[in-house]
DNA sequence: ACACAAGTTGCGTGACGCGCACCTAGTGCG
DNA sequence: CGCACTAGGTGCGCGTCACGCAACTTGTGT
């Protein structure tokens, strides 16, 4: 995988990169979900203290910066689940790793809310949500086992994971929504991971 | 639900949004995945025989017209499944529905392959898959007598399904692709339908 | 210490999204 | 049968944005 350790460069361009995605979500929300098209580039650049072609330089889009938080989380979900111990039945590790990474800060409801109310927002983070599924499909074809080129079900249950942590994070904003981000992340992924794949009888 | 039957209005709305749709999906082909950037919007009006002005009335960026018909499609998904027997199984209903909705016309390879080969177009086609989950989670909840409200399976079923059908699409344009749509739709369903609501015993 | 690579910035250009006002065609009523 | 009404299509113009280009600044390797 990429080095963990970053030297000075790449550390500062994730810090501008942070700094960029911080100060465009922070406008957004002031300015609502129906004041969107109100946040200008030069607003976002100036707000995190670099130059509108620098902020051209990191985000092709408005909307692809105030989701850069979601898109960096999701890039770690691969990761998350190989850092589960590989005893552990799929469904467990699935929904232990991604109660861990989804709730170490727990979610930013304002944030969140403003990006799930905006359509311009919400596919911006359905793109974050699906560039997690390769390496999750990675990550579950190495631990059940399976040929991710033969085998739909790497994939197609790396889709479903990410549906459900989406489905689960709109219920949770949701008023009447009853207890902790985590407990409904484990309900909704508890509905589509199986314990382990489905079809070793079917074998060629 | 909608009318079924359109009025001339209606009919020649949705006409115009087919010619639109189906002339930037055959530019977008004609000038591949890189080339994308120099399919003018102007040249999509032509070729569908509208205006550049009327152009931006249906559609908000080339993206959104050249899936058009993903969109549209999508659309149907909840009432193709409202349309399957009431006493079949969730699973079958689920797979006969998909089926004979994305093969009523056998899939276009080459108008898949443009789009899920180019970022801008593949994110939009994820946009026009996740309109669907809404009245898809309503009529699976209708089947299977769950509340949307307080239950998470039937949205969490319908994102999964979703997915599904996404990760099936890919499998099949891959060059080592076995079988027909519709066999690899079915592989890709099973994997994530159960034949019924998972949680009875916990009953409140 | 020096040369190279990477990041940032200002400028200029072409395209796009959209509001506004006008025109044309489908619709419903008396 | 004709008339007012509504909805869709069009031309025009403005503000914003994405990106190529050519400097300048800062971190890296030898």
């Amino acid at each position: 995988m990429h080095d963990d350790v970053m030297d000075l460069r790449a550390r500062n361009k994730q810090s501008t990169r942070e700094a960029i995605g911080h100060a465009a979500l922070r406008l957004a929300i002031e300015h609502g979900p129906h004041g969107l098209a109100l946040v200008r580039v030069h607003d976002i650049a100036t707000a995190a203290g670099v130059s509108a072609r620098t902020y051209n330089n990191y985000f092709s889009s408005r909307a692809e910066a105030i989701c850069a938080f979601q898109a960096d989380q999701a890039a770690r979900a691969g990761q998350a689940l190989r850092a589960r111990p590989a005893d552990e039945p799929l469904d467990q590790a699935v929904i232990a790793a991604m109660i861990e990474l989804y709730t170490d800060p727990e979610p930013d409801k304002a944030g969140l809310s403003m990006i799930m109310s905006t359509p311009e927002l919400a596919g911006e983070a359905l793109k974050a949500f699906t560039m997690a599924e390769g390496p999750l499909a990675e990550a579950i074809a190495a631990r059940t086992g399976t040929d991710p080129a033969r085998d739909l079900f790497p994939a197609v249950t790396a889709a479903a994971i990410a549906g459900a942590i989406r489905v689960a994070g709109r219920h949770w904003l949701e008023p009447g929504s009853t207890g902790s981000f985590a407990a409904v992340l484990r309900g909704a992924l508890s509905c589509v991971v199986p314990a382990a794949p489905p079809a070793p009888p079917q074998d060629r």
